[in-house]
DNA sequence: GTCTATACGTGGATAGAC
DNA sequence: GTCTATCCACGTATAGAC
């Protein structure tokens, strides 16, 4: 499934090999999942061989790890503004905004990766651990401490409802861009 | 992590077998995931052998699907009653209130299983996937075949909620029971 | 910077004894 | 119904040539 486009026709020049590599191996995660893409299949998907992947990572969770060290770097920025704002609703829901941009620029593909193998996720260190870090500085950023269950909940639904709506919920029909829009009305009127 | 019980001690009698494979298995899949649990690991949970695994499942996939097939059937009951209905909000507010139910019963741990293992169900026959088939079934079920994509992102997250808040999403802090009740909560506002 | 060749471990699965 | 022993395929990773 997920028609990759056999060995990369015109793009593929010398020196940006690296990036390729995390283009491609953010797809194959994405649709199959980590644990069952194989490095030989992003090598296959550039033309290029298992060995000159390992000349550009040393490891395969390198590579999930230098991705998710990019969803991390933009996530921490959207955590240290929060961070030296008042928790008000005008807050969250600027962060809202904030986060729905981020979403439909690259974040969204990055943050569908991260739903799809939660898993894999789990067990890797804690500093590229997605999960663990947005989880608890994201969301607990913009919480007041002593906001109820269900606030908490609104909140978190909130958040999702924006990371995910454009890429990893199609189901919902729709553009992306429609799918984004409603996002942010749901989220807006969910927002506590 | 997530320590086991050490090969189950009293309660080991002939005849359940099955039944502990099962249980076994759904408590790793969804701690480590379906792809990093090996079946060498659920026999020694039980204190038998990986040959002995195989004697009640001819697969390791076979596993999972039995797991899947417990929630696809209680599942479809809610579908099917959801079929006779008219779409309208009573009836979808019933059905959430069904749901919550279901999840609180030992629905609960089942969606937490498919929500985590997300890739390893998407490469399973269809009828096994029940990704394709709650979202697909239970989502259109009870919504208007002209409904916004906004409202069909309401419903989505209300389903969402009162499916995962128990067992899913911990660290929103509160007992599951209170998770549940502000899961209620918060999907009944939601619902279109 | 990319290749070929290969070592090594692991995990799913089967055969056949008890 | 459970065991031991074993097979086999695959995936990660490394060594060393070009």
């Amino acid at each position: 499934m997920a028609g990759r486009t056999t060995a990369e026709p015109a793009t593929r020049r010398r020196g940006n090999t690296r990036a390729e590599i995390q283009h491609a191996a953010l797809s194959r995660f994405t649709d199959q999942g980590y644990d069952k893409t194989s490095l030989r299949e992003i090598a296959e998907d550039l033309g290029i061989t298992k060995a000159a992947v390992y000349y550009h990572f040393h490891s395969k969770d390198e590579i999930l790890e230098s991705l998710m060290g990019e969803a991390i770097t933009r996530l921490d920025e959207l955590v240290s503004w929060v961070h030296q704002q008042p928790p008000t609703r005008e807050v969250r829901l600027e962060l809202i905004t904030r986060l729905s941009a981020a979403a439909n620029d690259g974040l969204g593909d990055l943050m569908r990766c991260v739903q799809v193998n939660e898993t894999a996720l789990a067990s890797m260190p804690d500093h590229v651990n997605l999960a663990h870090r947005y989880k608890h500085e994201l969301w607990d950023a913009a919480t007041p401490p002593d906001a109820s269950v269900a606030d908490r909940l609104r909140f978190r639904l909130a958040v999702m409802a924006v990371l995910l709506a454009s890429k990893g919920m199609a189901e919902l029909g729709g553009t992306a861009q429609e799918r984004a829009a409603a996002a942010l009305e749901v989220a807006t009127e969910l927002m506590p």
